[in-house]
Formats: C-alpha cells, structure tokens, sequence
DNA sequence: CCACGGCCTGATTC
DNA sequence: AGAATCAGGCCGT
C-alpha cells in the first residue's frame, strides 16, 4: 500500500464510532464483515470472517478511500497556510468510505451529543438489533437494516437512551423501509439534490446531511460545519464574521474547491485536538 | 430569510 | 453536593 493511512487518527476522528482497539488491532465491521487491522510498517495486517479472506483487501481499500489521491488532494490545498499545518500535523488521516445507513443514524445521534455518547448508541443499537458475528473469539454485530430497525418503535430507541433522537431515528428508519429507497443511489445525484433528499427526512438537517454526504456517499464537496469547524473559519479566515451555514458551506467550496470535504476533516481535527499554535482553544 | 428556545442524556464545571 | 453548562443540531415558532 502505497498510500498514507493512519488507522489511529482515521478511526478515531468522529466519522465512525463503533471501532475498538484492542492492544495494536483495531476491530470494526466493512460491509458487514467482522476485520482486525494492524499497521505494519507502511503495510497492513487483516483477518476477517469474509472467505476468501483475499477478497477483504479490496473492501479495505474501498472503505479508507485508497482510490482518493491523497497526496495529490493535499497538494490541491497546501496553498492555504492553516490547512498545509493541519495537514502535516494530521498525516494519514484519510475521509472514510462507510455504509450510508448506518453513517445516516450515527449522525442523526449526533445532534447535541458527543463522541463517546455516540459511540454507545450505535454499539447498543447494533447488539440488540443486529446479527452477531465472530472472529476468533472477537465478537462483532452486523448494523440493523432498515427494515429490522423499523419494526424496534420509539419506545425502544428510548430504552437505549437515545433521548429526542429516539423519534428521529424511528420515523427515518420507517421512511427508508417502507419506500426501500438505496441510499447508494444519492451518489449519483448532483450534491444539492442528494442534500435536499437527506434533509427531507426527519432529524436530518445541513450538518448531518453533509456528514452523510462526505463520509459515505462521495461527494467529497460536502462541508459539514459544527461548532468546531464554525470557529476555526471564523476566527481563521472571516476575521470573526458570523455567517449562516449556507454562506458558509458557499464559501467553502469556492475557497477550497472539489476537495473541500478533505479541507473540513483536516481544519476539524486540527481545530479539536487544539493542535495549532497561536489560536484559542476552547 | 434569520433568530430563538426547547429538547434527552451524561460528563464536567461551578 | 446540587445546579448550571456544554456537547460535532434539528425543528417549530
């Protein structure tokens, strides 16, 4: 493998959040196949319930979007001083390519939350609703379809303490069931009419339809702007001027250009891990 | 078109 | 200790 790919700085940087580390494998489901991954030197170490085995190499290049030019994307924005600082000092981290559905609910729980709240959420979802597989003596669970999801009712996602989102997660759940809409297909829309389909469904605004977009549906344009991000352009590029998310997200891709999704998931850990000098960190 | 308050939960701060 | 505050927003007014 050619390509830069920093599992530790990938997977732990609020796009995905049912990975485990355990010791130096990380362990976490690709296209419902339970994988352990290892850096090995400028390599990586597999195993995975998937047979052949063989065939997970393409899976794992597909879901850390090894097919993206990393270096040439990075080259497309190191003009921009901040982004060049973030960029080094956040190498081999790459957007992740995952499963629309699931990504859809992460972000819908995301709403007023965090990390490791989010985290519990999707991990109890997955092991009361979803299929468990196993790796060895490695437990995984498969992440409930659609249908499976719709049949659970407010009442249950309560239980498991998804508080208002709860309401949210069921009715999308029942929208995407009972019209059996793939979400892969909004790939193939222009960005703004993926985005108004997304924002159609409940508990689905700007932000977590652009997470959406970005993180499983390639539209790599997308500019998900949270609190962090808000900051780091404000402070750092708009001398303090407070926009709406839809000025913002315009001038994000005619700064940044097609890659501007590349831009935001560097300007975003950068911001939050208060790696930078010179700035204020909240 | 924009501003504002309410909303579940849970960790942290005051 | 118990009350605010904040956390990767959304929705209705």
């Amino acid at each position: 493998m050619e390509q830069p790919l920093n599992l530790a700085a990938t997977l732990e940087s609020g796009q995905v959040f049912r990975w485990n580390r355990k010791g130096e494998k990380w362990y976490g489901m690709i296209s419902n196949h339970l994988v352990s991954l290892e850096s090995n030197g400028n390599g990586l170490e597999f195993e995975t319930t998937l047979k052949p085995a063989q065939d997970m190499e393409g899976l794992i290049s597909k879901y850390f979007r090894l097919d993206d030019n990393l270096p040439m994307i990075q080259s497309s924005l190191d003009w921009d001083p901040r982004l060049a600082q973030a960029m080094n000092t956040q190498r081999g981290l790459r957007l992740i390519r995952q499963d629309p559905w699931e990504c859809l609910i992460s972000f819908i729980c995301s709403s007023n939350s965090n990390i490791s709240r989010i985290s519990g959420v999707m991990n109890r979802i997955a092991r009361e609703f979803g299929n468990q597989v196993m790796l060895g003596s490695c437990v995984g669970f498969q992440f409930p379809n659609p249908t499976q999801m719709a049949s659970v009712g407010e009442a249950g996602y309560r239980a498991l303490r998804l508080g208002y989102r709860a309401a949210y997660v069921d009715k999308t759940s029942k929208i995407l069931a009972e019209t059996g809409r793939d979400l892969e297909e909004l790939k193939s829309l222009p960005y703004l009419e993926a985005k108004a389909w997304l924002m159609a469904l409940p508990g689905v605004g700007a932000k977590v339809a652009d997470c959406v977009l970005l993180f499983s549906l390639d539209q790599l344009q997308a500019f998900p702007i949270d609190v962090w991000v808000r900051r780091a352009i404000e402070e750092w590029y708009i001398s303090g001027e407070h926009r709406s998310y839809v000025k913002l997200s315009e001038w994000a891709v005619e700064y940044f250009g097609p890659f501007a999704g590349y831009a935001q998931q560097y300007l975003f850990h950068h911001r939050r891990t208060g790696d930078f000098s010179g700035g204020v960190n909240t």
